[in-house]
DNA sequence: ATCATATTTCGTATATTTGCGAAATATAAA
DNA sequence: TTTATATTTCGCAAATATACGAAATATGAT
């Protein structure tokens, strides 16, 4: 009864990768935060960018829910970084993918 | 007066190129028609996923507009393959973003 | 011409994403 | 405690993405 079979799992981990990296403001967000030692601020980044304060926040949260980035506390700010490892298997998954 | 620059074209264009793979099926067409001779049919793909030939279409003119695959009228079906000029492009700028 | 096959386009519904400003939260300084 | 600074959450609007089935299109076979 030919049934319909599901997406793999790799298929769906890679397009969910991708998919954090679907928006300008969320390139320019990871761009900058992995390089060495580049965490910082929204503060920091928001005038390099063209989306308000609120959107902005509405991107980290993405990538953090994503696990790609991480936020540290650092008062009276919130000093972001990139998860190294995560950003790590992603670089691996999508290297392998177009391999 | 403090104006807002625009995203660069380098992180709108990593942005799209994200996009094109940031759906299962998509991935799923782009592994299928990456590799090596690999060019096919719609129909030889509708049973590997979860979804309505008209939605695979949707996909697949998805990828077309963006350039990373084309399709080859041979009749009665027509033979999608990868644009490996677009593909090898595409290829490079993620290893870049990534490297 | 009619029929069968392969695929796309259309119309439409629903879900998700993106965006903003205002209000809320949290902390440090005065 | 009031004020200033940094950021997030809320509420909402608009745009885009995803999905489906029905109808349309195109081709080849009968």
């Amino acid at each position: 009864m030919a049934t319909k079979p599901k997406f793999t799992a790799q298929h769906e981990q890679i397009a969910r990768i991708a998919k954090a990296l679907s928006h300008p403001a969320r390139v320019y967000i990871l761009e900058k935060l992995s390089g060495l030692n580049s965490c910082c601020t929204s503060g920091e980044m928001i005038d390099d960018i063209p989306i308000a304060r609120s959107t902005l926040s509405q991107h980290l949260k993405e990538l953090k829910y994503a696990g790609l980035i991480q936020g540290e506390i650092e008062p009276p700010s919130i000093k972001y970084c990139i998860n190294r490892t995560n950003w790590e298997i992603a670089k691996m998954i999508l290297g392998n993918f177009f391999k």
